[in-house]
DNA sequence: ATAATGACTGGGG
DNA sequence: ACCCCAGCCATTA
């Protein structure tokens, strides 16, 4: 476990400002693997709660929350976003043209 | 080393 | 918009 690649998502997702989310496919592709989305939200799913990462902000690209496709954590999750100033449509979408991470640039 | 799995993504019907 | 299918990748058994 913690292999390199988990480390380096961590620290990618750590970068994600307040207010902000990212897809998984831009965390994947920040880490230098643009296909290993799936890896991104493996590495997110054995991530132990109080870690310091916000794995809250990390969402899938149609700007949902797929988090094991429901739980607790999905609606802690989305609790968690609203309370930081992302809001959810009525069908659980967030508005990723205005959400979304840019990057550091 | 091979097979199965999963918090994904994009394309097609 | 919705549902289904195939591709991709690191970790685990």
């Amino acid at each position: 476990m913690a292999s390199d690649f988990f480390r380096q998502v961590y620290r990618v997702v750590s970068m994600i400002p307040a207010g902000q989310v990212a897809t998984y496919g831009q965390i994947a592709a920040y880490v230098g693997n643009p296909r290993a989305a799936r890896t991104v939200g493996w590495a997110l799913h054995g991530l132990p709660a109080g870690s310091g990462v916000p794995w809250h902000r990390v969402i899938n690209a149609q700007g949902a929350i797929s988090t094991s496709r429901e739980g607790s954590r999905a609606a802690q999750q989305r609790a968690m976003l609203e309370e930081e100033g992302v809001l959810f449509d009525e069908r659980g979408r967030t508005d990723l043209a205005r959400y979304g991470w840019k990057g550091l640039r």
